[in-house]
DNA sequence: AATAGAACTGGACAATCGCCCAGATTATCC
DNA sequence: GGATAATCTGGGCGATTGTCCAGTTCTATT
């Protein structure tokens, strides 16, 4: 009836070829949705067609669908990569080595980097999120990926050894000032990044107990 | 060549009958736009088709077109008439005669009210703002709703003398806590609105030097 | 009552959407 | 090298979108 073509995706028992192709399909999994990722920060969620992200990529649109079940699920698969990657690089300064100044430092490097290279995708993590207000499927992506910053700056407080505050306030602190110079860099204001270092360097230099 | 009906509306000269009429027309924007408040509550901005507004209004697709430019100007519309609502909801306790005890608790009711009551409307709002990210036809609204939550807790802050915080601050502290619990009681989380109010009195509680 | 203009109707339009699928192409294994 | 499965193509489907407009109904002024 169907040319239905089984996509081997979890089944993979035998550790020999069946992971080796679960592997490579895993990998144009990710390749696909890092230029899904490209498009659908340009144009957001609701104005980005399978089709658009189908010729931005280089392929077919029967490509997409083949991958990806439908366009949620393509959708939910870049905002976890997404998140995967940023938290990794907040991660970095906050796992090295250095003193608190220089962890500190690193961090607020990473956000303001975040805002000034890869403004398009953050904004389309905010795209998502208004979207979850309304769509029960991005609930638990939302969530999980909220869960994960707040985890994020949970170990950011630990290293510091500011245990006085709770991780979701600084997250919240932390999301509102990103999403506010985000905006504020989108609208073309140039002195947005230096405005959001500022306002940083104040909020994080506000904080310390004894550091 | 066309059945042109030229909109009345800024020409106004006479203030005579002309005022009566764009009155009326004024009127009726805003009627229709309280219904399409209603509309794009349930399913959002990009999921709402002006079909879907002009059944739930009771009129005719053609209506729409009629009073409203296209569906961004009905959107920008509609979102500036949810401002002012929720600027004046606000602004009653601050310009109450009551303690300053008083004015922070009848705060704390509106926005903890506006969430149990309202929630489908403000999560319009927060669709909106990310939608700004991507379409500039929707920059212009945010700023200036955005400015007018600066400015209305800023009359908050004055009314309580405490002009040590910065408005801006305290605006993200608000609408951060607001959004987050928002989105937490639209995901079915009965402990929400007593979570946010819980939030909100420790966060005033806090910043008060001496009341 | 007559008439002009505002207010309104709803069908038609081209464009676009997500999704499906039969068939072509390529890779992989015995 | 032949067979089997994975991968990919691209046209088609039904549904929906914003917009337009020719025509009808209502309202108010003369």
């Amino acid at each position: 009836m169907t040319s239905f073509a089984i996509p081997p995706s979890k089944l993979a028992k035998s550790p020999g070829k069946a992971t080796k192709r679960s592997g490579k399909r895993a990998d144009k999994k990710r390749e696909l949705a890092g230029h899904a990722i490209s498009t659908l920060g340009v144009l957001g969620y609701a104005r980005t067609s399978l089709r658009d992200i189908a010729s931005q990529s280089g392929v077919s649109l029967g490509v997409l669908h083949y991958y990806f079940e439908d366009k949620v699920e393509l959708i939910t698969y870049c905002v976890k990569l997404y998140k995967q990657n940023f938290v990794e690089l907040l991660d970095a300064p906050i796992l090295s080595e250095g003193s608190p100044a220089a962890v500190i430092d690193g961090f607020i490097d990473g956000l303001v980097g975040a805002i000034a290279e890869h403004a398009s995708t953050h904004r389309l993590w905010y795209d998502i999120r208004a979207q979850a207000l309304f769509d029960e499927a991005f609930h638990s992506v939302v969530r999980e990926i909220e869960d994960a910053l707040i985890a994020l700056v949970g170990r950011f407080l630990k290293r510091l050894n500011l245990e006085t505050m709770s991780a979701f306030s600084l997250y919240l602190l932390c999301d509102s000032l990103f999403r506010y110079y985000l905006q504020q860099h989108l609208s073309g204001d140039e002195r947005a990044l230096a405005a959001f270092r500022a306002a940083l360097v104040e909020q994080f230099a506000a904080l310390k107990p004894g550091v």
